[in-house]
RNA sequence: GGGCAAUUAGCGCAGCUGGUUCAGAGCAUCUGCCUUACAAGCAGAGGGUCGGGGGUUCGAAUCCCUCAUUGCCCACCA
């Protein structure tokens, strides 16, 4: 068989990908095998494959291949998300391109754009997710807008309303004005800002000529003030007590009310409270009975309508403009009128929309409401309690602290793609009471229209409010509870997503679980970090610094990619992502490629097995199910990335550079010999485990050389195969040590090859003192270490250059390239260091207290290493002595 | 302002309940090698007083206190 001597991912990446889907292999339907079920986080449905999907799919991969090869019924589960929110902006954007303003559809044409957008762009990351590898059961594609999870969503609604915990009220709600809709608390992102704080004059009514200082960073708001909040308790204003002031520029006369949420010694101590424009002075309005005039248009423009007309005529000037326009143009206003004090820079938090990031706006407005308390309580106690287990720990706190402080969730949105909000209004009722005093009790909500004349609500639901069910909709399990399917795969095994949407997403699928499956959604949460460029900057369109997974796969193939994110990814630590690590991954491929090509090369006859292989086989036995043992371990503590190195020194260093060695038939004459059946055989058969310990981690090119292995079946592949080996024995235990010895002694002679420059293909002696190697230990060293004997000396030889293995002292007869003097004063050293080391232990075995204290194993390992040392040194000594003759 | 985490080799990390798997592996670096599987390779080597300071202990990278730096989350100081 001639194969290139480079492995080349692309052709047969695609190839088994295509041979997975044929065979139908990532299918899965309930049966008698213990299920393992994972979800994946839905991407957004118009999105597309960036890094940190990389490594999420990844990791996903990883654990659902490993428990398919464990013999679970492994289901993964793919599905996009319509990101209501995202999608609606890029639909708007490319209408606007198109010359077609949202406000000019009705909300039918509307969605049919939207619609369209979807399936011309839906579903390109799933495609992408194949390149990566990812083994979803394709079959169960879901989307949270499709039929099932739609009526999910509804019902959900319905079920909570009637149960009253949602609800429909005038709140405080963080507002975008780009797209006009209410957002989540959460949706909101505070970033530092330097801004102004500005220092105005109220004139004080009663008293012309006087004046309070009132600070503000936001002055465009002065149309709304309704009146001047002071700390009863702060001396400086005691004086400002029953007063009245003027609004300057608006001329409005407030009240100066008194309440300790002033905090004493900030800023003037004089508050201007703006009930409208934010949620504190709102608290301030309700409590105080104050008039709420709000003066911002939906997309945050003044409309000064609501207020007096003789006030109105005060600002007219400002009639339409742009909140931060309109900033600037009352500050140089009010300096202009002398009404400014004066003007201070000032670092503040500023709060902006996730998606369109544009600044917020606090706004009263009518929205739907869910009662969260009810969900914390449920929520809380399985992650506190570790029912539900998060990796790392420390998300746990996080987690607490959220549901702690939780305040109600705002699900509507004043959007048209998503799911509309089942609530239904009397056509004529609302006419006549408009929508803000329609009483509650008329509200219909419902999972079908009521007969009659009624018109339905017209917001949609957040997102997250789809979200939420996945793990159970995905199962139809809110339509049809108990049916077969979420039975069997409900509770899912392992989430793993980002910490960013742990309040988002995991914790809201809990709370769901709990409520509508009386269970927990997933057994584990696995948080990932973020990816970063090895500088540790965020990866963003904007630096310029992701790149295109698709363009990293085309280099380095999907194995050398996964193993590449994956090299340096410990769950919750952050990855520095670097093209280095791929290339890694790359090379690692390659080096699978490469001693496959050795093995399959080599001709087979039936001689005899040789010493040297006999031993490498048994310890290569004993050395897969060491590892094993330590894989497993590893997988259930999710350190994936420790798994991968621990594979990767197995197949690279102990199976590549030991065993292969080991067993690799000499050449005669330059003819390589043929290999016996024996070991070839077992050759094979420690190939065959390596690709399954391997294949979760790189999928495609251990189905590439498992299928060359040996002649398969169609429909036959790697990955329903079934990994299982036993702990080695006590006897095979020994074998494992003794290799590491004879390992030692082996680097032991290259050391001494490389020091005086002699050539890997000269045979040498080996000399051991006061003992000798056996049988097949003897033979693997001579091999290794291409030895032409292995003899034993009773002293050191003078001229032999020697190196210490434990306690035993080695030579290699130099016949004249020993230089004396400088093996002396190396000797000397050492004797030096490890007179220091026995004078420390010494001490310590002196040491009364030690000696009664410490456990009597730890105490006699001292003594060990006392005695070592002692002998060490004396070998040492003899070896000096034997120079100087 | 509150909370959480981190700080160990040039880099990104592992070191669980204090004591031989305690100072580690990977990558990078340096020195030899195109040795008939692989130069995307082979062999060898160097490199850290475990962030600073204090304490507990017979014994501390590991436990406690404190300081410093960094990162993340939360919060209504206008």
């Amino acid at each position: 068989m001639a194969l290139a001597t480079k492995y080349s991912p692309n052709e047969v990446e695609s190839k088994w990908y295509q041979y997975w889907l044929e065979h139908k292999l990532f299918a899965s339907k309930p049966d008698g095998r213990e299920p393992y079920t994972v979800v994946i986080p839905p991407p957004n449905v118009t999105g597309v494959l960036h890094m940190g999907h990389v490594l999420n799919e990844t990791i996903q991969d990883i654990l659902v291949r490993h428990a398919r090869m464990e013999g679970k019924n492994a289901c993964w589960v793919p599905g996009t998300d319509h990101a209501s929110i995202a999608t609606e902006a890029k639909v708007i954007k490319r209408l606007k391109e198109q010359g077609i303003n949202k406000s000019d559809l009705t909300r039918e044409e509307f969605l049919k754009h939207a619609w369209a957008w979807t399936e011309e762009h839906g579903g390109i990351i799933l495609k992408q997710l194949r390149q990566l590898g990812c083994s979803c059961d394709w079959d169960r594609t879901a989307f949270t807008m499709d039929e099932e999870r739609s009526k999910a969503v509804i019902s959900v609604f319905c079920d909570l309303y009637r149960k009253g915990l949602i609800y429909r009220g005038l709140r405080m709600v963080n507002w975008d004005p780009e797209r006009q809709t209410a957002l989540s608390d959460e949706e909101v992102i505070y970033h530092d800002e330097h801004s102004k704080f500005y220092y105005m004059k109220y004139m004080v009514a009663e008293e012309p000529g006087k004046y309070a200082v009132v600070a503000t960073t936001r002055p465009e708001t002065i149309m709304g003030d309704v009146a001047v909040c002071i700390n009863p308790k702060e001396e400086k204003n005691q004086w400002l007590k029953g007063k009245h002031l003027i609004v300057p520029i608006v001329g409005r006369v407030v009240p100066v009310i008194e309440d300790r949420y002033v905090e004493i010694g900030f800023g003037t101590g004089c508050l201007k409270v703006t009930p409208a424009h934010d949620a504190n002075d709102y608290m301030l309005g309700q409590k105080y009975n104050l008039t709420t005039y709000d003066i911002f248009t939906p997309d945050a423009h003044i409309d000064l309508s609501g207020i007096e007309p003789e006030q109105q005529a005060n600002c007219r000037k400002y009639q339409g403009m742009d909140r931060f326009d309109c900033r600037k143009q009352i500050a140089e206003d009010l300096i202009e009128a002398g009404l400014m004090d004066h003007v201070e820079d000032y670092d503040n938090k500023v709060g902006y929309s996730e998606r369109t990031n544009v600044p917020i706006e606090p706004r009263l407005s009518l929205q739907w409401f869910i009662r969260m308390q009810h969900f914390a309580d449920i929520a809380l106690p399985p992650v506190m309690q570790d029912d539900i287990v998060f990796y790392p720990a420390k998300y746990k706190n996080t987690y607490r602290n959220w549901l702690e402080n939780i305040k109600d969730w705002c699900i509507s949105r004043q959007l048209w793609w998503g799911h509309r909000i089942p609530a239904y209004y009397d056509a004529d009722l609302l006419k006549e009471t408009g929508l803000e005093n329609y009483p509650n009790d008329k509200i219909i909500v419902s999972e079908t229209a009521p007969e009659g004349n009624y018109v339905q609500d017209e917001g949609a639901l957040d997102t997250w409010f789809s979200s939420w069910l996945w793990p159970i909709s995905l199962f139809n399990g809110i339509a049809e509870p108990n049916n077969e399917e979420i039975n069997y795969y409900y509770p899912t095994a392992d989430l793993v997503t980002g910490p960013d949407i742990i309040f988002f997403w995991v914790a809201r699928m809990i709370m769901a679980g709990y409520e509508y499956q009386g269970k927990m959604p997933f057994k584990h949460v696995y948080f990932t970090g973020i990816v970063r460029d090895k500088l540790g900057r965020k990866m963003s369109k904007s630096l310029g610094n992701s790149p295109d997974p698709l363009d990293l796969i085309a280099r380095y193939g999907a194995d050398g990619v996964r193993m590449g994110i994956l090299l340096s990814a410990p769950a919750g630590n952050d990855i520095l992502y670097d093209d280095a690590l791929c290339e890694q991954g790359r090379n690692f491929n390659n080096k699978i490629w490469n001693a496959f090509r050795l093995v399959k090369g080599w001709q087979v006859a039936d001689t005899e097995q040789t010493e040297a292989a006999e031993l490498a086989v048994a310890w290569f036995d004993a050395k897969l199910k060491e590892a094993n043992v330590e894989l497993s371990d590893l997988f259930s503590k999710y350190r994936l990335s420790e798994a991968l190195m621990v594979v990767y020194k197995l197949f690279w260093d102990e199976f590549s550079g030991w065993y292969l060695e080991m067993v690799k038939p000499a050449y005669v004459n330059g003819e390589a010999q043929p290999i016996d059946r024996t070991t070839y055989e077992a050759t094979l058969r420690f190939f065959d485990v390596l690709l399954k310990m391997l294949h979760p981690f790189i999928p495609f090119i251990t189905e590439e050389l498992w299928q060359a292995l040996e002649e398969r079946k169609p429909g036959e592949s790697i990955m329903r195969e079934n990994l299982k080996l036993d702990a080695p024995t006590e006897g095979e235990q020994a074998v494992l040590k003794n290799v590491e010895d004879i390992k030692l002694i082996v680097s032991g002679v290259r050391t001494v090859r490389a020091q005086k420059n002699i050539a890997p293909k000269e045979c040498l002696t080996l000399q051991v003192v006061g003992a000798n190697l056996n049988g097949t230990y003897r033979a693997a060293a001579m091999k290794m270490a291409n030895l032409e004997d292995i003899v034993e000396v009773k002293e050191k030889d003078s001229n032999a250059q020697t190196f210490l293995v434990g306690t035993r002292e080695y030579g290699i007869p130099m016949a004249g390239l020993i230089d004396a003097e400088a093996e002396i004063k190396k000797a000397e050293a050492e004797i030096e260091r490890l007179e220091g080391f026995k004078a420390g232990i010494g001490k310590k075995l002196q040491n009364e207290r030690f000696v009664q204290n410490a456990p009597a194993q730890v105490v006699e390992m001292e003594r060990k290493k006392f005695a070592d040392a002692e002998s060490k040194i004396q070998a040492l000594k003899e070896s000096i002595a034997a120079l100087k003759k």
